[in-house]
DNA sequence: ACTTCGACGAACATACGGGG
DNA sequence: CCCCGTATGTTCGTCGAAGT
């Protein structure tokens, strides 16, 4: 993937002052996984690079979204898209990635074969809808499970644990939409440049308003 | 159609060497 | 001695091929 997350991974950690060790304590994993991360020896599932940043107060969507800067742009060519992938099965377009103070998560997503969001369901606060546009995907909410095909949609409460999979052998695009922004856990942070966390780390962290449980 | 088996990758536990 | 990042070996789950 040309996204360099284990560069990022390793800024953010930087920036918030923690060590691989402190950070995967946080985040529930160990130490070596922080590290194969961050030397892009793994590509981590949707789900596991979700875990490793709720060691932070940071996103999936800031994440990959946190360098385009901050516009309020109304229309968006093919080419102005925020694109993050993961691995090379699950590939993500957000629209309006740098508008200012986002309160709609808009993104087309491209599941292909075997694309899978991880074997640990996401949950996060939120409700997001969807179409499928073309392909099947098969989706679980809950102990709720179906197999949604092309014209087909789907709408819930992202706190329920829920996971999406191509089961199929042709490429799944979809469109969705949630409130906040997918996989936030709070409001949207001020984060600083990558040139500033390399340089020098800052005293105080970048705040942001949390709204899920965390250990200090 | 179903089961078995091997390959593969992600994640884990642990050990190692470097730097303070 | 402690903390750091990295390396190595192991475990586990998934997937596809082969056999029944």
């Amino acid at each position: 993937m040309s996204f360099d997350v284990g560069a990022r991974l390793k800024a953010l950690r930087a920036l918030y002052g923690l060590s691989q060790r402190e950070l995967a304590k946080r985040a529930g994993v160990t130490n070596s996984t922080i590290s194969l991360i961050e030397q892009n020896r793994v590509s981590p599932s949707v789900a596991s690079l979700k875990k490793v940043l709720d060691g932070m107060p940071i996103s999936l969507a800031e994440f990959f979204t946190m360098d385009l800067g901050s516009e309020n742009k109304t229309f968006y060519g093919v080419h102005e898209f925020a694109d993050f992938s993961f691995g090379d099965t699950v590939k993500f377009r957000m629209v309006g990635g740098s508008y200012r103070d986002r309160k709609l998560h808009m993104m087309q997503e491209t599941y292909m074969p075997g694309g899978d969001t991880g074997g640990t369901m996401l949950s996060y606060d939120g409700e997001e809808a969807g179409v499928v546009v073309s392909g099947a995907i098969e989706l679980t909410v809950g102990d709720e499970r179906r197999v949604l095909t092309a014209g087909e949609g789907y709408y819930f409460s992202t706190r329920m644990p829920h996971r999406f999979r191509n089961l199929g052998e042709e490429p799944c695009v979809l469109v969705s939409a949630s409130t906040t922004t997918t996989f936030q856990k709070g409001q949207a942070a001020t984060v600083q440049p990558m040139e500033a966390a390399a340089e020098a780390p800052p005293e105080d962290p970048p705040h942001m308003q949390m709204q899920g449980d965390r250990t200090p």
